[in-house]
DNA sequence: TACGCGTGGGT
DNA sequence: TACCCAAGCGT
């Protein structure tokens, strides 16, 4: 039974020898500075010690206090991100350093209500922050705390459920040794890291395995139960560089998108979402991909510009629809539209959006995963169409309802040198690297 | 509650 | 290869 007070008492004493012999030498355990472990707890969230080690030694040295981090504009402190993903990490962390800044004299507070009161900062990093750095009794529980008391103690609730995570707080308080929160928090987690892994858990070195019941019951390898998480819906998007010409000659188009969603406040290249399921919803856009359906269809010849598709997921999807089921079913890759139309679409979806330009070829695809959208781009190379033939008050019009409708009007020509001066995700990065490189290379001839 | 929100490594 | 994930938070 897991309330014995000696079998936690023998949990706790023993991991804590462990981690004092097995623990790593983290950047971030060189010191107890709250706003080093504040930071290395943010860029951990979701993200693997690996990853964060270069990225906190860049953020630490170029924002070294709370206040520098605080006066910094908010594109620096992107581009100090880019590349780690969960981008309002870095917006909300910059929010929070000003909170402090205001609120607290620049000093991080200890108290519970002004710890997880900071934007960014939930129960777990709040009370990460709290033990780890002050040494205060305070339950940080995270997936490897999480992976490691359902193990050890064979719970089995769904990790999802915030239910499962209050219940497993409280478990932690009963555990905390006296005067040693700080190595507790961090051992507990470093034993889900380094033993108590999510899949072949290093039992037989485990320091607390003689009591584990997970280990007892033969269930350590089906712990901890955990909901699965859906599969990324596909989007297909068409994307443009646009070439200048006269005073931006040599250079292309980005700009900012918006400052909230999906890659908030990040550049980009001009690109348009044709995804099939997303104009199916109104009866017109479902007309128009059955017409271009039916070409791909019927020559038995499905066009594939990119290799792999979640078919399930695009199945599911196709339901939905009410176009006839002759036309639906099909891989999901003929929602990539022909040359030509995608021509036509990219033209007048980037000039709705007060881009005017004439594409003149295909340059590459692109595809890009993330948690929940999987990216399928197709990207053309244009050159920028100062005085486009169709250029009427009907696309001024449009121009200014996208706008509206959150697009970014932030646009900026750019060349290779300007890439060390904005933050892009990775799959423009990818884009523009390669399109560089490729210029670099045909004019250095 | 469930979903939106990135990325790269492991198997 | 095609998943599965890894030190969560905001809404």
């Amino acid at each position: 039974m897991h309330t014995e007070r000696n079998h936690d008492r023998y949990f706790s004493s023993e991991l804590l020898d462990w981690y004092d012999v097995n623990k790593r030498d983290l950047p971030w355990r060189r010191s107890r500075d709250p706003y080093h472990i504040w930071v290395s707890e943010i860029m951990l969230q979701q993200t693997r010690v690996d990853t964060v080690i270069p990225y906190f030694h860049r953020f630490i040295e170029r924002f070294p206090t709370i206040e520098a981090l605080a006066d910094a504009p908010e594109d620096d402190v992107l581009k100090c991100w880019e590349g780690l993903g969960y981008y309002s990490r870095a917006r909300n962390l910059q929010s929070a350093a000003r909170q402090i800044t205001e609120q607290y004299g620049g000093v991080m507070p200890s108290g519970k209500e002004e710890v997880a009161g900071l934007k960014g900062v939930g129960p777990y990093t709040a009370g990460a922050i709290r033990s780890i750095a002050f040494n205060i009794p305070a339950a940080a529980v995270d997936g490897n705390v999480m992976r490691v008391l359902s193990r050890y103690f064979l719970i089995e609730d769904d990790i999802m459920k915030i239910k499962t995570r209050t219940r497993m707080e409280e478990l932690v308080l009963t555990l905390v040794p006296e005067g040693r929160a700080s190595d507790f928090t961090q051992a507990l987690m470093e034993l889900g890291a380094l033993i108590c892994t999510p899949k072949s858990p290093k039992c037989l070195v485990c320091p607390v395995m003689e009591h584990c019941a997970g280990r007892l019951e033969g269930k350590e390898e089906s712990l901890p139960v955990k909901t699965k998480a859906k599969p990324p819906r596909p989007e297909h998007r068409l994307a443009a560089i646009v070439e200048g010409t006269g005073v931006h000659e040599g250079k292309i188009l980005i700009r900012k998108r918006p400052a909230s969603g999906l890659l908030a406040g990040m550049w980009e290249l001009p690109h348009i979402e044709v995804t099939s399921g997303a104009s199916a919803v109104s009866t017109k856009g479902a007309t128009e991909q059955s017409g271009l359906s039916a070409v791909s269809t019927k020559g038995g010849t499905v066009a594939s510009d990119t290799a792999s598709v979640h078919s399930k997921a695009v199945a599911e999807r196709s339901e939905v629809t009410t176009v006839p089921s002759e036309t639906v079913m099909v891989p999901s890759n003929v929602a990539v539209p022909s040359e030509k139309a995608a021509v036509i679409r990219l033209t007048d979806g980037l000039l709705a959006e007060g881009v005017p330009v004439r594409p003149i070829g295909h340059y590459m695809d692109a595809e890009h995963t993330f948690s929940h959208i999987q990216w399928k781009m197709s990207v053309y190379r244009c050159v920028w169409q100062e005085e486009p033939e169709s250029l009427s008050g009907l696309q001024a019009a449009e121009s200014a309802a996208a706008y509206e409708a959150g697009e970014t009007n932030d646009f900026r020509w750019i060349d290779a040198g300007d890439m060390e001066r904005y933050a892009f995700p990775n799959v423009f990065i990818r884009i523009l690297s390669s399109y560089f490189s490729k210029m670099d290379g045909a004019g250095s001839r």
